[in-house]
DNA sequence: CTTATATAGGACTATTTTAGTACTATATAA
DNA sequence: TTATATAGTACTAAAATAGTCCTATATAAG
């Protein structure tokens, strides 16, 4: 169904919930609380969160996590790739000679293409965003194409 | 990672070699041939296909698929759709009442946001853009935000 | 210096999803 | 009537994901 991991979607929440106060330290366990994600989850989200360099982390008492950038400089793009790995729809995109019939595929430039404009789409969407509430009723994603042949257009 | 399943990778190759003679009835057995793919899996991505009216079927000796419109009038979206159900990113957006904090998710307007955002960059590419050749280098995904907030732009 | 607290890292198990196969029924052309 | 090809469904195997747990390390406070 093209969909992010369950883990993927915690970790949107938990970030919401920091950014909120980001610069205060979240302890895992307070975050259980907030969220009701259980803590063994929370924590590991953290984990890649702070391994992303999307968090930074303080050990010891009082430690916690914090926001490592501005709300507006965390964008879901980033955030996918932190739990799940590099964003590319076919196993053949993510690595590289995996599938039999790369040398003679068709198709492997289109996939390519089509993975940028989702990228671009989730890189367009920030924290910020996230916190902000859903006053937005739709957006414009616009793949520009050529005037003569109607393919999609090329960017110099 | 954000991928679709190889059922779907296999579906466009598919679709694309299909599309090549757009009018002729291709059978199963030519396509495994043409394609590489393992017979059983080739069928069932055809039923799959045709069961949402992307190929027309007919049965019986010389029998076989074609595809139900022009190239140019099936897009990526529908073919993800047709083998892996609703396109969302999570769970909470594909199927209502299923998460627990529903009611108090600040998040779940805006993954319908981004959604929506995806959904149209893979409505944006058709069988036509996958039959040509790669000679596209980007395509621009723009989401738009109101000068003022630098909020996503809202959409009347 | 010791203790309580909190993250770092990795290993492991269970669950769920996906991929792949097989079999029976039905339609159609020759 | 027969050969051929799709329709539908059920089943098995494999892979990915989710969730848990344990040990090590860093830090603040007493
Ligand atoms: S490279 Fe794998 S199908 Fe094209
Ligand atoms: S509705 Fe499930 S996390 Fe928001």
């Amino acid at each position: 169904m093209l969909r992010v991991s369950k883990l993927t979607d915690y970790a949107t929440v938990i970030l919401t919930h920091i950014a909120h106060q980001p610069d205060e330290l979240h302890a895992a366990s307070d975050i259980t609380q907030a969220t009701g994600v259980a803590l063994p989850t929370v924590s590991k989200v953290l984990k890649f969160l702070s391994k992303a360099n999307i968090l930074t982390s303080h050990r010891g008492s009082k430690g916690g996590y914090a926001l490592a950038n501005k709300p507006n400089e965390t964008n879901v793009a980033e955030v996918i790739t932190a739990i799940e790995g590099p964003i590319g729809m076919t196993e053949c995109t993510t690595s590289e000679g995996t599938c039999e019939q790369e040398s003679s595929c068709e198709i492997k430039g289109n996939w390519n293409l089509i993975n940028r404009a989702v990228y671009t789409a989730l890189e367009a969407v920030t924290l910020a965003d996230m916190v902000a509430p859903v006053r937005q009723q739709a957006v414009n994603v616009v793949m520009p194409r050529t005037k003569e042949t109607n393919e999609l257009k090329v960017e110099s």
